[in-house]
DNA sequence: GTCTATATTGGGATAGAC
DNA sequence: GTCTATCCCAATATAGAC
């Protein structure tokens, strides 16, 4: 759907692509078709030629996004490593794909907060399988002692979907708590190195 | 300003609990003052009787409920106590709030997406000076050698800041990824458990 | 495929009767 | 203090010319 390599970006791709930061700075609710319209270079009536209504065109950004972060995921769930060191790839995997596209985490975050009222999928219900696999592998490692027993691993899924996502989501917010740019290179390597080393510290069975 | 102890609540405390309510719910841009005033049992325009406008109404309920988290905050921070337990009071004392005013978590993780668009004033100013406080204090103790040492202090502050909200913020999303209800008394006791009790493990120095 | 023009709805806010 | 009536504006969406 979206094409790569020429020169020339459609004007469907480049409003998916300014839909895309709107809905993510301001919300669906916050975002009017005339400020995609404006971002573009076109009318707002020009633009509901390409996407019969908001809903539609929210819906496609959504899946688009959705689509990549899946695929990011797969191939660092298929690697063949184990214990921490898994651990620490997927995290990696999500923590550089979200400062990729930090657009994504806003994103899902307000569907989060808003539950699903403007996007037609249950998002939970999407990512479940994801999630339940990911439990299974922290049970399947406190079983065998390589991680440190913790009485519900599922609240260190929680803690960790927090710690990843709220970094990004709230960049700017954590932008005035610490003086320092969040997107810049020194500041994300090092939230990286704090999350794996957190989390490699709360692991280790000795 | 809000009455407490007597039957009846004034038509203006019922609207700023209906507004709180439905701001945390469907955000700024996703209420209506219709919503507010039919949730009262009034008109729209009686609403604009009690508040000059949506702005000014938005302000006070931000403003009552950051009056009652300073009050809590400085209570826990006031006590003696030191090392790992005083992180653990402060944390405990800010779930306790969180999920006695799931609202509050709403509207500021609200705020922080949209970086204050709708709030007159900047939340990240306002809560600055606790969140300094904080950070000298990791840093005491780590210096001591009381807590584990970590490059940046601050970074301990952030997935704190994450854990802490994101449970509460995102309650919806998780009940469909848990199957249980976030806000059950089982549900809370063993969030609150684990969420010291990874700070416990992070940050034990031996 | 983009435009102008227009229909229609809903939002915030004011004026004034009761 | 609450209501009805009204104003004004912005939003989504449609129709039709070019």
């Amino acid at each position: 759907m979206v094409e790569q390599g020429s020169e020339h970006t459609s004007t469907r791709d480049q409003i998916l692509h300014e839909a895309t930061q709107c809905f993510a700075e301001q919300g669906y609710d916050g975002t009017s078709l005339n400020d995609i319209a404006a971002a573009v270079g076109i009318r707002r009536q020009s633009l509901l030629h390409h996407f019969p209504s908001k809903e539609q065109l929210y819906g496609e950004v959504f899946e688009y996004l959705l689509g990549v972060w899946f695929e990011r995921l797969a191939e660092a769930i298929s690697s063949p490593v184990r214990g921490i060191e898994k651990v620490e790839l997927v995290l990696e995997a999500g923590f550089d794909f979200f400062a990729d596209k930090p657009e994504f985490v806003r994103l899902v975050r307000r569907e989060a907060l808003d539950s699903g009222a403007h996007l037609g999928v249950d998002l939970s219900a999407v990512l479940r399988p994801m999630w339940d696999r990911a439990g299974a592998y922290f049970r399947r490692e406190m079983d065998a002692g390589t991680f440190r027993r913790y009485d519900d691993p599922e609240q260190l899924l929680v803690t960790g979907y927090g710690a990843l996502l709220s970094y990004f989501s709230d960049a700017p917010f954590l932008e005035g708590l610490l003086d320092v740019d969040p997107y810049s290179r020194d500041a994300l390597d090092a939230r990286r190195r704090h999350i794996t080393s957190f989390y490699r510290m709360a692991l280790d069975p000795t």
